[in-house]
DNA sequence: GACGCTATTGCGCAAATGTCCAATAAGCCC
DNA sequence: GGGCTTATTGGACATTTGCGCAATAGCGTC
């Protein structure tokens, strides 16, 4: 193998990890398959890393850290409140897709044993609940959205969001994915007070797929 | 080991296997810990298992099982709609305790990897969405509850509370026990169009503990 | 071109895991 | 009490895992 500068070895394995990781699941990555993964050898991978946790969490980090910098960038080409979180569920869906979905469910499940990744999931959900939360207030502010108890409801649609991407992830055909999508806009319509269909997918949102 | 009939043994087996998983999740538990749980050899779990997602399969098909009967018999204990919905509330923040969370945590994950595990869960999941529905059906029926599409509330009613449990259990201080009550019982008042405080823990609710 | 630093290798080790199987022994019927 | 059924044992086996270590090789410096 190539030699490489420590830092750009160390972003290749973090990005070998994730690929691994998206293809397998947490639980079941191992050294030997990041290793595989770059073509390397598995003693390059303790090299850099001290254990496999810390390996985990980094890469964890990396792939829902990335999900959540696209939709705050996303979100804040919007012009408005309503339009903002119109583009926030479009983004959303995208970064929830059954790969990222997948990985967040293992995170939360080996959270209570990992504490390094416990700590990285929870600080990336309370930064999703915040985007939220900011968003509501701006709306409330500006007389188009209607919530006495932003942080609460803010919680209440990502909670929603995530138990529904949750069922369709885990189970398949309990819930479909456009479901979730008309299930879950629809309840923040309800949640905050929006007439139906104000926050259907908008069909001209900047950067979007398919 | 005294020397059990197969009905006893099996039972016994189950049990064990749930106090392992509830000690260690289902990811960490071992034939190996099960045996040691009832104090008798690994054979002996082979001998009634025929693997191990069979037996992981069973084991939470009864704790989560359990659950949904101790529910359901307390929301018929209701009267009407109103109350019954309620009382649902009041059961599920007991059944979702840490432990029980936890567990939902592990199924959820585990799902994508443990074919039998994912059909139980998924069925399960299902149980509990179709006991809410019946309930809004009856509040519209009767018209003290508005819902124009009781199949969507109840899965959101459903999701906000696993997404909500969820940051309590995989996260700890993001959001309290009494946020989680607080928050999801007015989020449904809001869904169904009832009064805030409509949905706030009976006090003198049949069994209630603490 | 020689030298030194260190990225990289490739294997080995100990522990853990699911599964299987021959041997053992406990209860039951005659 | 003898014999049959089968619950139960305890360990073997192959595999996989995270991790460590001595050896190797690539790159910069003089």
């Amino acid at each position: 193998m190539a030699r490489m500068t420590p830092d750009d070895r160390r972003a290749a394995i973090i990005a070998a990890t994730l690929a691994v990781m998206q293809r397998q699941g947490i639980a079941a990555t191992t050294v030997r398959d990041v290793a595989a993964e770059l073509d390397a050898s598995s003693g390059l991978i303790h090299h850099y890393m001290t254990s496999m946790d810390e390996l985990i969490a980094e890469a964890f980090e990396r792939a829902a850290g990335a999900d959540l910098l696209a939709t705050r960038a996303l979100v804040e080409q919007g012009q408005g409140p309503l339009e903002q979180l119109r583009f926030f569920f479009d983004s959303y869906s995208r970064a929830g897709d059954d790969f990222g979905m997948q990985l967040w469910l293992d995170a939360w499940a080996e959270a209570a044993r990992r504490p390094e990744l416990r700590q990285t999931s929870q600080r990336l959900n309370q930064a999703w609940q915040q985007l939220i939360r900011s968003i509501i207030e701006d709306g409330v502010r500006i007389g188009v959205m209607n919530c006495t108890d932003p942080v609460a409801a803010a919680w209440r649609i990502l909670s929603l969001l995530d138990g529904l991407h949750l069922q369709e992830v885990a189970h398949g055909d309990s819930v479909t994915s456009q479901q979730v999508t008309k299930w879950s806009r629809h309840g923040a319509e309800i949640e905050l007070g929006l007439a139906e269909g104000t926050l259907a997918s908008h069909p001209t949102a900047p950067g979007e797929l398919t």
